[in-house]
DNA sequence: CGCAATTCGTAGAGCGATCTACAAGCCCTC
DNA sequence: GAGGGCTTGTAGATCGCTCTACGAATTGCG
């Protein structure tokens, strides 16, 4: 009564419909030696007449399934999409197919996310979560060719790929200083989320950060979220809001704010609109150049770590490493300042009704 | 010499470690009729133990893979990722993991991102490309559970969940007509690729909007984007500012512009940008009220159509699906307005320079 | 206490591909 | 024309799991 699941076409059809043996046709499929032109032709006639697909859990059980595994931390984060781009334009020609797994929105769910695709017989992984314990990769790349994006500690057994963050720390503190602004915060992480250890991008640029403001004879101050904020259903954009929200009030000259990546630096510049703060008043720079920071009406200054670019690379270390290169390549992009609205020479703050800027009374 | 990859962990292994048969390790990891607790309670510490992980691929051939499959069409539209974290957290305690094949960038690769999904064996598969053709999918849907995501037209063969096109088309050229705007133009793709069948969200969206202004006595106009537009590596957004531009230039009164989606509406303010218009001259109104509209530098009024609520719908009409229902849903969610700064009360255009508003020369 | 019903566990086939052997046919070359 | 080396194709084991069928042990009940 109910509708027929149909059975689906195996190469065993195949086989019997092009009159030869499902070895053949294996060798056909996989592009393998020791097949005549003659038989190729009349065998791919037949998968093309049958509409024949292989099944890659099947192909996965003895040799590889084609499928090349991405794991992106938040599905929020708009620089991800940016590498899968990279990742795609790299794998198009190639006979790999690519798949995503995101990680959850809890706390320290990469590993997880990780072992999807490693479940899923994957032929290679790319992941980007910087919560995962070294042993554990470790562990993983001897059996799973793997590459860690923003890991900055390379390893024996899998490649790294990761931005320079120190130096687009450097970069973000210096613009601001060069502006004029000699007071300047930095919007990260909670401190129970970022460790200072290389292995994370955001500690990275933590210490990045020290060491500028340290060169520049200016003291460094934080601005952190709340540590549940990427529990929050829109990546915590609300949190870091009110954080700066209670900074900006506190303050009251004007101030540089360098923001660990683009989220936080929107939640920045909700908090200053909030606020109705000048871009010279409350000066501020993220990180990643998310398609949203050139617009127009956002005009947010940006590190930029050409995410595509980077999606690219990851794809080729894989393929190197899945064609069996065996010593792990360790590789570091370079950041690049893109300097725009959101960052402007600094204003004193002036009493709101005021038009004229008269003597301030504090300090 | 090198490094040694490690065979993982088999059930076999379990089984012997447990001292049973891998019948019964099999029997525990899917919870099935027929074992004691004294058994599983000695199965369950082998695997622990062991850290044992059943290979999906291998679970596949026989029977579930515990993986459903989000097919998306576009990596860079805000819209999508919401839906995916609607659908995570309907599936956060389910035995199902989700993986995402993002279509790529060249037209029509929408069924290509569909069949990636279908060979890796998926349980169900959430589909969103319009540009897909209906037969095929009543034949994919004989074969695999499956939800349609954003399609009109109901099957037989797979459910569908969309927003109601039609409404929100309406409430957007009735904000605008409210505000006092009588010109209204409706920014959307290319010709080639909006057929105007209740097949796709966009079509659904031009007929709205005719209607619409039909019933208010308005002529509809269209600004549409060039065909290849999606291939651009921004998503095409830089195309539509173009467009928008042109129209704009010709123009000289106040306009309103309803913009089939956010993307194309975020182009759109670009335009407006570049010109300096106020949000009066040209008001605009998106769709899909993605995170950046509500950011009070954006403040762009969008219909919402609720996309975490229609991941949770698309998960559970394919979990019912899976656990058997033969007939086939159609759900229709509801679009909301969101009004916001970027429409306003028509304004006339005033010459550059001049701060009074003079007879114009021209025309 | 004997027989059926129920519970618990195992054996073994099968899913759809890959891949190692190996056999058959062919072409040279001496 | 015998022997060696290619080329082309096949047989059959194998991957790691699921699931049906069935046997053994336990329980229920008149």
């Amino acid at each position: 009564m109910t509708i027929q699941a149909k059975r689906s076409v195996t190469i065993e059809d195949v086989a019997r419909h092009a009159g030869v043996s499902r070895a053949a046709v294996s060798k056909v499929l996989r592009d393998a030696y020791g097949v005549s032109a003659a038989m190729r032709a009349r065998v791919e006639a037949s998968i093309a007449e049958l509409d024949y697909r292989p099944k890659a859990s099947a192909r996965a059980m003895r040799g590889s399934s084609y499928t090349l595994g991405f794991e992106i931390p938040s599905i929020h984060n708009h620089f991800f999409p940016k590498i899968i781009t990279g990742a795609m334009t790299e794998l198009a020609h190639s006979p790999y197919q690519l798949i995503i797994a995101p990680a959850g929105p809890d706390h320290d769910q990469g590993p997880q996310a990780i072992e999807v695709l490693a479940d899923r017989q994957v032929d290679g992984i790319v992941a980007i979560s910087s919560r995962v314990p070294q042993p554990w990769l470790e562990e993983l790349g001897r059996a799973t060719p793997l590459v860690m994006i923003g890991r900055h500690q390379p390893s024996v057994s899998y490649d790294t790929l990761c931005g320079d963050d120190l130096a687009g720390a450097a970069l973000a503190v210096r613009h601001l200083y060069e502006l004029g602004h000699r007071r300047i915060v930095h919007v990260t992480l909670a401190e129970s989320r970022v460790d200072t250890s290389p292995d994370t991008p955001h500690g990275m640029r933590v210490v990045g950060y020290e060491r500028a403001m340290a060169e520049l004879g200016l003291t460094p101050e934080y601005v952190r979220t709340s540590p549940d904020q990427s529990s929050a259903a829109d990546g915590g954009q609300e949190l870091v809001k009110q954080a700066v929200l209670e900074f900006l009030r506190a303050a009251d000259g004007p101030v540089g704010i360098f923001a660990a990546h683009d989220e936080l630096a929107l939640g920045a510049l909700e908090a200053i609109a909030e606020l109705g703060l000048t871009p010279g008043q409350a000066s501020v720079v993220g990180y990643d150049d998310t398609d949203i920071a050139a617009h127009p009406k956002m005009s947010m200054s940006s590190i930029n770590q050409s995410g595509t670019q980077m999606g690219v690379i990851a794809v080729r270390l894989l393929l190197e490493r899945i064609a069996g290169r065996a010593d792990s390549v360790h590789e570091v992009v370079a950041p690049k300042l893109m300097a725009r609205g959101s960052s402007a020479p600094p204003e004193p703050r002036v009493p709101k009704a005021a038009d004229v800027p008269s003597a301030d009374p504090t300090e």
